[in-house]
DNA sequence: TTTAGCACTCTCACATTGAGAGTGCTAAAA
DNA sequence: TTTTAGCACTCTCAATGTGAGAGTGCTAAA
């Protein structure tokens, strides 16, 4: 299937249009709005050609134009060249990074917000994440009666924790001993050969071993930690989800965090070039996305801690805007992460 | 406005009936419904009287009655018995949590995923915390490079945490003298007795002193740490919330976390005998749950830690089964609470 | 290859209509 | 005094019909 480039523009315009009115965009309109240099009948005889390669789709016998999936793929693929953000949102964008507190959580949160207010869509993001985990460090900390957080650490500097409650309340003094003793016991070490150091432990440090061991089992196994969410109810303003059956359908995948991480991992494989990744109406595999689009790129150090960052808005979304966005906002998180974490 | 018992149970009846139709509901086929002996002429008669009052509303000259909000009000306050959860409910739920790993997020998380379940509405739920914030332990541990995590203790176990990035990589050891001696430094100190520790420090101990300070202050301003929602896209499904411009405004309010901490701080002071809250349309207070009611509950040891939790759902909403649900989820996790902080 | 012209199609907004459900009122019955 | 049967009236809702408007495909001429 070759265009040419009438054709080609045509498509653009039709996207283009319908991406404002979100109504099927017919061949008159179409020449006025733009002042084509042609006659409505020949666009029309384009359009039909358009229509042939299920680019374009007739709603009803007698009605205008609209994009198939096929048609916003192409057009994402092939006509979109590659723009930048504006200069002065760019800005914006940077400025509000550096004024937030120095600290990871508060730059994925802000992250998830800028996606959301500039693409007007829901936004997520996924803190970064090591492939490697090698534990590191742990320490145990005394809270309150026999509560007690467990902080492990792993090469790359991913961390994970959590409350474990303990069968007596024991002191802190103790427990850093503990810590300190496991530390020494497991440090460097991939989760088949600490397994072995449990005899050399006194109960309470087996009863922690065990825990942790189950924890870097779910840090294997999840390819993600926490999610960051914002904007769900931006796509909800969206014409195409005033039917609340399909809006709902769409924000579950983002609330059923199985779903997501599903999502994340299949599509997280094969990038393009530039590391974004545009996922249209599914892509025939995932059901509840079919009036969706994702957008999704990786941020991070490729080769020790990468995470993801992604928008998802219904499939007429403004993709030069949005893919300039995820661009950017991954871009500078990267820089913010191999900022902090280089020695 | 002193109603009789047969105002009461047409009163009753209406809504019981109007929860399951969302519809209005008519005097004949009341009366049919529900074999009264009466004639719809009566229960017409009886109706105008709660119209009078103001319980009941007709959308429409000719149509059926809905209740109002002052309905609702009236009917949960005086016409609803206390009611338990069925047996096998109860079990399934203690079952879950008992289930669950021992760990106070995943009950948290466990906790709003009931609530949403159960109450088909959507939830919230927040962790414990204390109004005293005493300084007990703090713990810094080098994550990666410059990036290091701090997390204080609080007295009654709370804890807040967050990344720092310092401006030069740290060894472990190092860092965790720092914290040791800011620890011995800074125990059971209250915020402004520890500014006056800060000439015993070096450079580093008073950086993350400093930081330490921002974040017991952010500890003492908001009243609440995290906050777990679940079961959002419940509310979408709704019949009231079809038009997405409702179900938007609702679900705003739980995304935008400032606005819900504004709901949770105003309503938890005055608490009914049970510490159960209802809040019904908004109260005329909280335009944005105009459509909504929400019902409240606190969780843990008033002497020491409490947290909130919370179902958020159409007016038109089962209270009976909502209320008993808040109830008991709340009743479960104050005892896992207490249990695990106890000494 | 492009375009003007034309007959045809389909949607959408709008008005009309009749059935159904519900109400309030009145006068009779309990 | 309270309840009820009966009746006229109101309002919604779904179904139906209608005409304007926008769009299409096709054909024949430019």
């Amino acid at each position: 299937m070759r265009l040419t480039d009438r054709q080609k523009l045509i498509l653009t315009l039709i996207i283009h249009e319908h991406l404002q009115s979100a109504q099927p965009v017919g061949s008159k309109s179409l020449v006025n709005k733009y002042n084509l240099a042609l006659s409505s009948a020949t666009v029309r005889n384009e359009m039909a050609v358009l229509t042939e390669y299920e680019l374009l789709r007739q709603p009803h016998t007698s009605a205008g134009r609209v994009p198939t999936e096929e048609g916003y793929r192409y057009f994402v693929g092939n006509l979109l060249q590659k723009s930048g953000l504006p200069t002065n949102t760019r800005r914006t964008i940077t400025h509000q990074f550096y004024q937030s507190r120095q600290d990871l959580e508060q730059w994925l949160k802000l992250a998830a917000s800028v996606l959301a207010n500039q693409s007007q869509a829901a936004s997520l993001v996924t803190a970064p994440h090591s492939d490697k985990v090698i534990f590191k460090h742990l320490e145990l900390i005394a809270t309150h009666g026999r509560q007690v957080l467990m902080v492990a650490v792993f090469m790359g500097g991913e961390i994970r924790q959590q409350f474990i409650a303990l069968d007596n309340s024991i002191s802190q003094e103790r427990l850093s001993q503990i810590a300190s003793q496991l530390t020494h016991l497991c440090a460097r070490g991939d989760i088949n050969k600490i397994s072995h150091v449990r005899d050399q432990l006194d109960p309470i440090g087996q009863d922690i071993l065990n825990i942790l061991l189950v924890e870097m089992t779910l840090i294997d196994k999840y390819t993600t930690g926490e999610i960051y969410l914002d904007g769900l109810t931006n796509v909800l303003s969206e014409p195409e989800f005033s039917e609340s059956d399909e809006a709902r359908q769409a924000l579950h995948i983002l609330e059923e965090r199985s779903l997501l991480e599903n999502l994340l991992a299949s599509t997280v494989m094969n990038k393009d070039i530039d590391g974004i990744q545009v996922l249209i109406g599914g892509e025939g595999t995932w059901e509840e996305l079919r009036q969706c689009s994702v957008v999704l790129a990786r941020y991070g150090d490729p080769d020790s801690m990468t995470g993801s960052i992604g928008v998802l808005g219904p499939i007429r979304m403004p993709y030069d805007r949005t893919i300039s966005t995820v661009r950017f906002v991954a871009n500078v998180l990267s820089d913010l992460v191999s900022d902090t974490l280089a020695a």
